[in-house]
DNA sequence: TCTGGGGTCCTAGGACCC
DNA sequence: TCTGGGGTCCTAGGACCC
């Protein structure tokens, strides 16, 4: 058997760990530079707020129903993530971290699962407060589909355990295909047109045609609504095989000098990415493009990709690159909205190959780049920088409602009057 | 005024090999 | 009149996820 721990609401029971005032409120928290809801909590759903829907739309409405708002604070996410993870493996020796929010567990030679995955939620909540949801089934998908369930009806307490074949049919019957893991918009689309309805309809559609239109993808959803699973757990964190820092700016730029800072910023978090895994890149692309809501304003959307002379990690190599990247692009006369830089090709920095012509002294550059990595832990984030990347203060993300890294930052831990 | 960010997997088709 | 067979590797694009 899978379980699926799912926490409610992540962002916002996030935010409420801190700030227990806010319990039975309406809260949401908003997306980069304020920008769209991310995260509602209970009362936020009820008040008929939408998900990823722009927070400035709402605005009087917010402020009428007293919904407190925060910016997206991911320091701050990223650690109690890692709180409920660690917890989670207190309870089985596989423990798969799916996402931030949530993971799948294998329940394996776990008698009484009911009381054992209660036992879970408390533990989970006790050591964090954050409040999950549990679902278990035979295979992932099920796992995934009792997850969902658990947390729609309040009155299982967060948990839902599908039992049995005949149980798992009335469920999938009443499962529409759109609600199913592996089926978004294009496949739902599809499957309608094709007057297949509920996940039920779905085991019942034939392989040749599942695997035409929807790949083996498909034809494994099929067979994990059956029982037959065929995702196994990845207990491993593969290296990651392409990495992107893009934004959108605070406010729109149209000066070359500012959109180069972002580039160079952009680039070196790529370099500080790829640094954590051990991982070189061969390939950086830069992109810049101006605000497509507009439609109204002059559009321009361009993309450079270029390919190192040697695989690299290094800020300065991949900021160079970068910034070439972006002089063949920019153009004058536009009101630029976003950037990014994504680097691709990546491999293991004990694997790279050498270039004859390439003169650089590499080995020099990466004990730069690592004793740099030791200053900025230390002494906080670009205490060492390249001056290209400039102060942000033209283009820097709007967060006008950050809390603090109450768990990851001494200066910001919480106090309490008593 | 204001609309997020970062990934993965699969397939078809082209280029190339012997 | 007639022109093989069997592969690999890479990339772009489309689907999906949170």
């Amino acid at each position: 058997m899978f379980a699926l721990v799912d926490c409610n609401n992540f962002y916002v029971s996030c935010e409420r760990v801190f700030r227990p005032d806010l319990e039975g409120k309406p809260v949401i928290v908003l997306s980069n530079n304020d920008g769209c809801i991310i995260s509602r909590s209970e009362e936020a759903k009820r008040l008929g707020l939408k998900m990823a829907e722009p927070a400035f739309y709402k605005k009087k409405f917010l402020k009428d129903n007293n919904v407190h708002s925060f910016s997206s604070n991911y320091t701050l996410y990223g650690d109690m993530s890692q709180r409920m993870m660690d917890t989670l493996r207190l309870f089985s020796p596989e423990v798969e971290v799916y996402s931030i929010d949530e993971a799948f567990m294998n329940m394996e030679g776990i008698a009484n699962l009911e009381p054992y995955m209660i036992e879970v939620r408390n533990t989970v909540f006790k050591h964090t407060g954050m409040p999950v949801s549990i679902g278990v089934g035979k295979t992932k998908s099920l796992a995934k589909i009792a997850n969902k369930i658990a947390k729609k009806n309040f009155n299982y307490n967060g948990l839902f355990i599908i039992e049995n074949k005949q149980q798992t049919d009335c469920i999938l019957k009443n499962t529409h295909v759109e609600k199913l893991w592996g089926v978004g918009r294009q496949y739902h689309k599809l499957l309608r047109k094709n007057n297949i309805i509920t996940a039920y309809d779905y085991t019942k559609t034939n392989n040749q045609w599942i695997k035409k239109n929807m790949s083996v993808v498909g034809v494994k959803i099929k067979q994990e609504l059956q029982g037959i699973s065929c995702m196994p757990m990845k207990l491993i964190t593969p290296d990651k095989k392409a990495i992107a820092t893009t934004r959108a700016f605070g406010k729109k730029l149209t000066d070359y000098t500012y959109i180069r800072e972002a580039v160079a910023t952009y680039a070196t978090r790529c370099s500080e990415k790829l640094r954590r895994q051990y991982s070189v890149a061969n390939i950086v692309t830069v992109f810049i493009h101006t605000d497509p809501f507009n439609p109204k304003e002059k559009q321009y959307n361009q993309s450079k990709t270029l390919t190192l002379p040697i695989p690299t990690n290094s800020n300065i190599e991949l900021v160079h690159y970068s910034i070439i990247g972006l002089d063949r692009i920019y153009k004058r006369g536009y009101r630029y909205k976003k950037a990014g830089v994504i680097v691709d090709g990546l491999m293991p920095e004990q694997g790279i190959q050498g270039n004859l012509f390439y003169y650089k002294d590499i080995m020099m550059q990466n004990n730069l780049a690592k004793t740099t990595d030791l200053i900025n832990r230390k002494h906080g984030r670009d205490s060492v920088k390249l001056a290209i990347m400039g102060n942000g203060d033209e283009w820097k993300l709007k967060q006008e409602k950050l809390s603090g890294r109450y768990t990851t930052n001494w200066n910001e831990i919480i106090s309490i009057n008593i």
